[in-house]
Formats: structure tokens, C-alpha cells, sequence
DNA sequence: AACATTATGTAATAATATAACATTTATAAG
DNA sequence: CTTATAAATGTTATATTATTACATAATGTT
């Protein structure tokens, strides 16, 4: 069960414009579709981003300095996230597959380093892409 | 058998800083670091960064815009890439595990999508900052 | 109510990265 | 060797991404 928090003014406004949108937003392009609700300066938008990332209502997808909602009911927190990416249309979308999280969260080598979180992002050409 | 590329004299330069380097520089730190060589320019540095990325020499660790040499002398190209970052002392080390690579450059999914990169980005705590 | 924590507002600035254009050097082809 | 082509360089300006610092307000807890 997912811990309920109760978003704030801001943390609202921009979670709601990040989970409408059908691609990752880039903090700057937030800030311009938020000012007539007046926010104003980066900062604003760059403080709900954190909070949002930090209680796992969204994700950044690190290669593109961008974000989106997280669409995996199940992620309590941005702790094993994994990504494909078009890199030509740029379509990116959350990967949900057990197997692949449990290899993932599981995985140990040599180094003595015990992981508690990742990130993966597959790059490549989707369905649609791939036949023109 | 690794392609042997004849590096320009900026590539040089900066191959030879990063690869010196213990720990991921990032673009400003170089350049500050290079001015005495005759690089005055980011553009100077970003135009090597990326050629080096491109041919495999290097790498690029995305959640901390920083590079570190390839630790891995049969990775080529940087189409599969994964590190272990601590997140106290920001130690940041190459994985290569055979078990690893081979499952994630097999991973495929329901989408219907064909992965010919992957970058995995680890976190955790190294030995010594766990033991602190 | 008192306190602590979290969120907000605002201005300034730092850090990261690219566009545009002119020129030079290296590589390949005839 | 010389012409053509591609790759790299130099330089200026600017775009994009992100944080510092400081003051205030709202919310949650005891």
C-alpha cells in the first residue's frame, strides 16, 4: 500500500502538468506552462521537482534532463527505475518487469558495494520508428 | 581487438586528464584544467568529450555530468555501460560483469522495441563509507 | 501556544551545454 | 601531388539547466 502525501500548492501543480503530458518535460519547459499559475521562478519549479523525484511521483530520465510520472503503481520510491528510450522519436516509457527488477535489485559483485538503488535507461528505436 | 583511433591533439589532452584522473571530471573542471595547454574554449572540451564518448574512450556518468575513462578494455563503444556510484564519497567505478552485460544486451520486452545501448547506474555505499 | 518542519517567494548567479561561423588539418581519391 | 572531402580547431556569443542565499508563510506535532 502506498503511503498517501498530501502534495502541496506548487508540488500539485507541477506533478499535474508532468502526469498530462504524453513526454518528459524539461524543468524549464514546466516553468513556461506553469507562470500563469503563478510560479514564477525556477526555483519553485526546481524545489517540487526534488520532492516529487524524492517521494517517487515522478522520475528523471538522466540522459535527457527530464521527467516524468511515474507509471508503476507499485514504486513507492525512485529506487529501481529503469527506462526505454526512442532515440528517435523520444518516446520514453517506464519498464515494469519483475524479472528484470528482482536480477536488478539483487545483483552483487566483487566490490563489496551493497547497492540500494539504480537506474537503467535502454536506448533504441520503437515500433514505430523502426518501420519508416 | 580494439580499433585504434589516432586521437587529435585536443582528444589527446583531454583523454590524458580524465584517464589520470581517480575520479569523474566534469566538462568546467577539465577546461580549467587544460587552459595552460591552449584549450580556452567549453566548446573545446565538449567537441573532444563528445568524439571520446563516441569512440568509446571515455564515458559519461549521466546522474553527476561527469566523465571517467573506460575502465573495460574490450568496451568499445559505449553502448553498454554500467557503474557503481557510492553516494557518500562519490566514488564511481566501472561494473564489468559478463552475467550482467549479456542479461541486460538480452533484455527484451512486451513493447517491441530493439536495445542496442543500455546505461545502468548503481548506487549505494562503498566499503570504506559503510564502515564509517 | 510553542516549536519544529516543510513549503513558498524572490533575486541573483553558478554550472552545464550548444549555435553559428570562419579557418585549418588530416585523410582519401584521382 | 593535387583536388576533394571529412574531421578538427578557434572564437564569440548565447542557450539551457540548476543552485545559493535570504526572508517569509503555512503546516504538523507536542
Amino acid at each position: 500500500m502506498q503511503k498517501q502525501y498530501n502534495l502541496s500548492k506548487n508540488q500539485k501543480i507541477i506533478f499535474d502538468i508532468i502526469d498530462k503530458s504524453s513526454e518528459p518535460l524539461k524543468a524549464y519547459s514546466i516553468l513556461f506552462n506553469v507562470q500563469k499559475k503563478g510560479i514564477k521562478a525556477p526555483l519553485q519549479v526546481y524545489r517540487a521537482l526534488d520532492k516529487l523525484v524524492e517521494i517517487g511521483k515522478i522520475h528523471k530520465i538522466e540522459s535527457r534532463n527530464a521527467f516524468i510520472a511515474c507509471q508503476n503503481s507499485s514504486c513507492q520510491i525512485s529506487k529501481a527505475t529503469a527506462f526505454s528510450i526512442c532515440e528517435s522519436c523520444e518516446n520514453v516509457s517506464e519498464i515494469s518487469n519483475s524479472k528484470l527488477s528482482k536480477y536488478l535489485a539483487n545483483f552483487a559483485d566483487e566490490s563489496g558495494m551493497k547497492y540500494n538503488k539504480y537506474n537503467l535507461e535502454f536506448f533504441g528505436l520503437c515500433k514505430k520508428c523502426k518501420s519508416k
